[in-house]
DNA sequence: CCGGTGACGCGCG
DNA sequence: GCGCGCGCCACCG
């Protein structure tokens, strides 16, 4: 790792709420790390299985609504069964509305 | 050093 | 709404 960009991603995938989901690029900019949407993919793919009980992975989906397929086919299936487990619903095109189950970060100093 | 590869996002047509 | 191209950037041969 270069520094601890791993650390501060992870630690704010723990803050998004049961129920709710954010997007990739959403995580990167609360972490301080704007237009790095695709690292915080790659943190989440390097999540060591001791941390990854502690990290709410599953919450994290992209821009589009939907479940962000990967190398190892049918860790989305996990995903998405995770996701409605806590309440989050899948539309018939697979895909979560982000108005309804989108985080909303609350902040101050936050523009709009 | 270089080039290929992504759990991505956005602007365009 | 959809596909495509390009920007981004850490990793890994």
């Amino acid at each position: 790792m270069g520094d601890g960009s791993y650390q501060r991603i992870w630690s704010v995938v723990r803050r998004i709420p049961r129920g709710r989901v954010a997007t990739y690029g959403q995580v990167a900019r609360v972490a301080g790390l704007p237009r790095q949407a695709r690292m915080v993919g790659y943190a989440l793919h390097a999540l060591p299985e001791q941390v990854a009980g502690s990290v709410p992975w599953q919450r994290v989906i992209n821009a589009q609504g939907r479940i962000s397929a990967r190398a190892f086919p049918g860790s989305e299936a996990v995903q998405r069964r995770l996701l409605e487990r806590e309440g989050v619903a899948f539309d018939r095109r697979d895909r979560v509305d982000l108005d309804r189950f989108g985080w909303r970060v609350r902040t101050r100093s936050r523009r709009a």
